[in-house]
DNA sequence: GTAGGGTTAG
């Protein structure tokens, strides 16, 4: 029977089946959206069905309304809407509700989700079932919500559907996304039979997103290993892996890797091979694979300005995000990132408050890290004033890397009344970062105030705070060698030793005075620069420079900043030995081409790392 | 009608 032939007055005469059909039917048809499916809704009522498929054809729209392929933002409040309609909900009625909430956008999801679990409970049927637990255990993923989604675990054992694979995706997706990484090995450890490629994907991805890279990285050979075929969701997360340790090499072979396989390379696997060769420091290549992209979503255009931002290629990402606007692809936060940290880089103070208005015109709330580019574009025009009252004003409670923004601009415009203030807010925002100290400590000492220095110490001990060291690697043939400071466990230490006098001895004659105030300890002065020489950069570099020949490129990854004194000595390499030089800290990009460097020494504003 | 992905200021 053909649904348009049912005229409304027909519906009672007809058997169930065939309106069941009929309304499938017209559910089918109408998706997606929620226009269509309200244009439906209408019609299902005119036609005046029984009771029993009028419950059911409620039950088709909500489960039409909350699935992934609807994509209609106010579809929640509509599904609940449809959901409390329903005499007597079914399982299948509960899920399709809950399964709405977890698209929720700017809701609460995850407590909304545990509401209407409890709700299903106190009714005490039907029982939630495996589907229920899945639904809403994404929902607290997307959050994500851990104290929720702890609460389902629970559940999910007291009611025996712990073994169901759906529920063990969920459970290890959840801990994934929380960053939970060992909750989450432990279910993955804990699969019943092989383990499904989502499996997989979750778990390699919860590695990659915490910055364990290896085990990441591991996982996959694992997954090879196991004879499970990667898919371009899988390879999202390795690519992203390769994009966290700048193992530019590696990310090469993982892409040809993706070629080789024939996996489709879709609009997030580009998206991530875009965020890959920003941050390994190839940004032609970045830039290469999105002008090959066919569509290109927010996302996309967002990390391609981030990208160009972080190379510091300002003109070129303004560029990019005027004609965004041109083909009308809407900007959100993170593109604002891109933006108002490109104006930031380059001092474009009155740019930068244009696209700050230009940002609320398009009603896009700040985030913490957009009021950070605000107040870093203001310090480095050293409007501190400015910059001070915007901190105050903000409308969330500004976090520690806005206070230490403000800090180091404030102590190098000799503004010790900001000083004062923000350090005191930094240390109880955050009494055990090493980094606080050393960031204090480094101030004090540049003005000698010692006494103030081994006070730091004191609290340091006190607070047991202990100093992050700083890591280096350098990919050499393929393997990614590790340095940390005053390191002697490299097999080829000695000559690293060798050249590293070398160097020294070159930059003496360069004229270059070593910036011993960087050093923590207050030690002798001939300590301090042997210290200096041991920086975790230093050795990395060196050793590049032993392995490799011109016109090869030194490219280095740095876990922390960047050491103000091992800066100006890359620069006297780069002239000294002729060598192109790369190194990625913890925040940019460094390029050392003939003694000066890609960053124009703007992140170093009098010897301080900003 | 059941699970998995990317961009984030210093």
């Amino acid at each position: 029977m053909h649904h348009q032939q049912l005229k409304p007055g027909e519906a009672a005469s007809l058997p169930r089946h065939l309106l069941e059909a009929h309304v499938v039917a017209l559910v089918r048809r109408c998706c997606p959206g929620l226009l269509a499916l309200r244009a439906a809704h209408a019609r299902l009522i005119r036609l005046r069905l029984p009771r029993l498929t009028a419950a059911f054809a409620l039950s088709k729209l909500l489960a039409s309304s909350s699935s992934s392929s609807s994509s209609c933002g106010a579809a929640p409040s509509y599904a609940r809407n449809l959901f409390d309609q329903i005499p007597e909900p079914t399982a299948f009625c509960y899920n399709s509700l809950i399964r709405a909430l977890s698209s929720a956008a700017g809701a609460t999801p995850a407590a909304d989700t545990v509401l209407v679990y409890r709700r299903m409970l106190r009714a005490g049927s039907p029982l939630p079932n495996s589907f229920t637990l899945a639904f809403a255990l994404k929902a607290c993923s997307v959050v994500p919500a851990l104290g929720e989604g702890r609460q389902l675990h629970s559940q999910a054992f007291r009611r025996g559907l712990e073994p169901s694979p759906y529920v063990q995706t969920g459970l290890l997706n959840l801990y994934a996304k929380c960053e939970e990484v060992a909750l989450a090995r432990t279910v993955f450890d804990g699969m019943v039979g092989d383990k499904n490629l989502a499996a997989w994907s979750a778990m390699i991805g919860g590695y990659s997103r915490v910055g364990m890279v290896n085990e990441a990285l591991g996982l996959f050979r694992e997954m090879q290993a196991a004879d499970v075929n990667p898919d371009e969701v899988t390879m999202v997360s390795v690519i992203s892996a390769c994009a966290k340790a700048g193992a530019l090499d590696l990310g090469r072979w993982v892409h040809a890797f993706i070629d080789r396989k024939g996996i489709t390379v879709d609009l997030e696997l580009s998206t991530a091979l875009i965020d890959m060769y920003a941050k390994c420091g190839l940004i032609e290549r970045a830039k290469g694979v999105f002008d090959a992209m066919a569509e290109r979503d927010t996302k996309a255009w967002s990390a391609m300005i981030v990208g160009l931002a972080i190379h510091g290629l300002v003109e070129v990402a303004l560029k990019l995000f005027s004609r965004m606007l041109e083909l009308k692809v809407r900007p959100n936060n993170v593109t604002f990132i891109g933006v108002l940290s490109a104006c930031a880089h380059s001092g474009l103070v009155n740019e930068g408050r244009r696209y700050w208005s230009t940002m609320q015109e398009l009603g896009i709330k700040p985030s913490m890290e957009n009021y950070g580019c605000m107040v870093d574009l203001f310090c480095r025009s050293s409007l501190l004033d400015e910059a001070y009252s915007f901190v105050t004003g903000m409308a969330i409670p500004p976090n520690s890397v806005i206070w230490r923004t403000l800090l180091v601009a404030s102590k190098n415009s000799n503004r010790f009344d900001i000083v004062q203030s923000a350090s005191k807010k930094l240390l109880e925002l955050e009494p055990c970062n090493p980094e606080n100290y050393v960031l204090l400590s480094n101030l004090y000492a540049s003005n000698s105030q010692w006494d103030r220095v081994s006070y730091m110490r004191k609290k340091m001990k006190e607070n047991n705070v202990n100093v992050v060291a700083g890591c280096s690697s350098i990919e050499i043939n393929g393997y990614l060698h590790k340095f940390v400071v005053s390191d002697d466990s490299h097999p080829e230490i000695k000559e690293i030793r060798l050249l590293l006098r070398e160097i020294a001895d070159r930059v003496v004659r360069a004229g270059h005075k070593p910036w011993t105030a960087a050093v923590l300890h207050d030690v002798g002065e001939e300590e301090k620069e042997v210290a200096l020489c041991e920086h975790s950069e230093r050795l990395a570099i060196a050793y590049g420079l032993l392995k490799t020949k011109a016109p090869h490129v030194i490219r280095v990854v740095k876990n922390l900043r960047f050491c103000p004194d091992c800066h100006e000595v890359a620069k006297i390499v780069s002239k000294s030995y002729d060598r192109e030089i790369i190194v990625r800290d913890r925040v940019r990009f460094h390029r050392f081409v003939e003694g000066s460097c890609s960053c124009k020494d703007f992140w170093m504003v009098h010897g301080f790392p900003l």
